[in-house]
DNA sequence: AAAACCTACTTGTCCGGTTCAGGAGAATAG
DNA sequence: CTATTCTCCTGAACCGGACAAGTAGGTTTT
């Protein structure tokens, strides 16, 4: 079997106690030497530290959990169908920002992916916290009637979400102001010149895609533009069937804004497919910016915003919260469009 | 909800002697009742899993593994510079499998991405073991004189290898015949006609990529056409810079063969720029299959592979290992070829 | 009727840390 | 020269489970 498998394979960890006995001092003091706490001379800690260090001693994390502290993990959990693409260019640079942050902090990260199920999620939480395994959680993906909120907060899980701010929690959020994004994308393409613009919305499902919807709704009747709103999952096949439905129409908008960079490609590629030309024909904004955007030709433009940034927010957030520091609610910097090769004036 | 009081957030979460203590019984009889081991009354054993039930009870995972059990976590860490896209569209889906098995058999996933620095992801893994946080890790992207794997074997960290097999090492390993999956996109090409076809592959660093590498000159030579390599970092404008090149040649490559979606991607955006039509003037294929492949047009000929179940077979063999059974190594089934529209016999 | 054997428990120890309440010996104070 | 206060260290309890060993009481065997 693999334990011990090499010559030299160390099957037994070193523990405190084997420090202390071949010291000939005590747990205690080894302990204290350990910690930096004050109790044992710079001698002896001196001592034990190269010791531990031969040894190749770690702290058991289970027996220092046991004994009190935090585990130094916190949790994150992924609901989305595994088929939907949106959350990987969103999601692996978030997670990254997550692990900086987590990293420096000497925390892990301990992650679950699962379809869509809501009771999966809230249970996933209940057992995390139950077993005690995890400090925190970040929610990510914010719903409307969220069960995810009562449960963490019944649970006494400390938890701050991606989203809100809620009335009547008092979680910590990190909040995005929609209105102010979708005021970017629709003065950009109005001051273009475009008065039919659509916009291909994710689930309704998800908080942030209504407020997205009434945030273009608004800018564009402060403008006097009128801006349609379509639901779509995060599909390439349903934005490709979605983009047709709006270029069958008999008065096709100039410019369709996308909920996010994979919708916005499977756009691209309907138009392609259909000889319409971008951005001279047709204007194509996505509300997500990534990696993608700047795949195709042309280079879409996009709302940036720095999603590592994002994620090292929650999780600084998170962290402080778990050390007692609530820092409440949060706003997000807003986006900033990154104007590239597919928007332009309508054709007249 | 589960727990008994809802106004304020219950900081303690039930144990075994809360159990033992309404119920006037012992903590070892609670135990033997909550393991579903003999030694109490069916009477007993119900009554305390009712209470357990009523006040939220779940084990803690310190206390458990501290008293001789598994964690019940597994580690993975993506070391891959953090701006790197590909990852992306492999890693979700394989991670998606990983956890599906994870979740069945009742362990988690502990994930640590950081940024290419092979040292770093050897201390993780030495810090895990050490502090007991783990009980086997996954080990992807294999490399050439991989450090990995005499660390984790001088550990004697249960690890399984996504790659492979290697000579001199036990590990347990699921591995991919390159060669073959060289044959199937070359047989393809040069069915089609093709006769000047290039490979940009992925860093050579990476075992995998050199194998291919392999692949693709001998299944050239067996047909008597001599495939061009050129190697690139998986990156969009990497890929565009080389495709360039291969284009800017006097008798440019009448097919090119990338290692990736993303590559290929920016491969299409050189040639749309350059009004190369595709496939009639060139011909394009992606070595990974993913939702990029057929979200732009034309879709791409990619070649395929089921990596939700590569990241479950992956999960558990590393979980039998864990277990005590080691599977050895294990040949991941061969990829297939999905045709699309990338693909076309070369103009005369 | 005594021995043997269940069943249904209890007691106590252990895992590997943290931490509290001392205590010995040296240094400083009065 | 004792009293006090350090510094440096020890012993033991504790966290929450798992489990080996022991025990009362009843039932079966001989």
């Amino acid at each position: 079997m693999a334990k011990g498998s090499s010559s030299a394979g160390p099957v037994t960890r070193a523990t405190m106690a084997d420090i202390a006995r071949r010291l000939d001092i005590s747990k205690a003091a080894v302990s204290y030497a350990l910690n930096g706490q004050p109790g044992v001379s710079s001698a002896t800690r001196e001592k034990v530290l190269d010791l531990a260090k031969d040894l190749g001693w770690y702290a058991s994390s289970s027996a220092r959990a046991l004994a009190g502290a935090e585990t130094g993990v916190i949790g994150l959990v992924l609901a989305r169908p595994s088929d939907l693409p949106t959350i990987e260019t969103f999601f692996i640079p978030f997670l990254t920002g997550v692990e900086q942050v987590l990293t420096e902090r000497g925390s892990s990260l301990l992650l679950r992916v699962i379809g869509e199920h809501p009771e999966a999620e809230t249970k996933t939480y209940e057992r995390w916290w139950g077993e005690r395994r995890v400090d925190g959680v970040i929610l990510v993906d914010e719903r409307y009637h969220d069960m995810r909120l009562p449960a963490v907060e019944g649970l006494g899980l400390p938890a701050v979400l991606c989203g809100g701010p809620i009335k009547g929690s008092a979680l910590p959020c990190l909040w995005t102001d929609h209105g102010a994004d979708a005021r970017i994308v629709v003065d950009h393409l109005v001051a273009l010149g475009h008065t039919r613009i659509a916009h291909v919305s994710g689930p309704a499902g998800f908080v942030f895609e209504r407020a997205r919807r009434r945030g273009v709704r608004r800018a564009g009747a402060a403008l006097g533009v009128t801006v349609e709103t379509i639901e779509a999952e995060y599909t390439g096949p349903q934005a490709t069937e979605v983009t047709q439905r709006l270029l069958d129409q008999p008065e096709p908008p100039t410019a369709i804004v996308y909920a996010s960079d994979v919708m916005a490609l499977a756009g691209l590629a309907v138009a392609a497919t259909r000889g319409v030309s971008i951005p001279a024909q047709l204007s194509v904004v996505s509300w997500d910016d990534s990696y993608l955007t700047t795949l195709v030709h042309p280079a879409v433009t996009a709302l940036f915003r720095d999603t590592p940034a994002y994620g090292a927010l929650a999780a600084s957030v998170l962290l402080d919260l778990v050390d007692g520091r609530d820092r409440g609610r949060i706003q997000v910097p807003t986006s900033s469009l990154r104007v590239r090769g597919t928007t332009a004036p309508p054709a007249k």
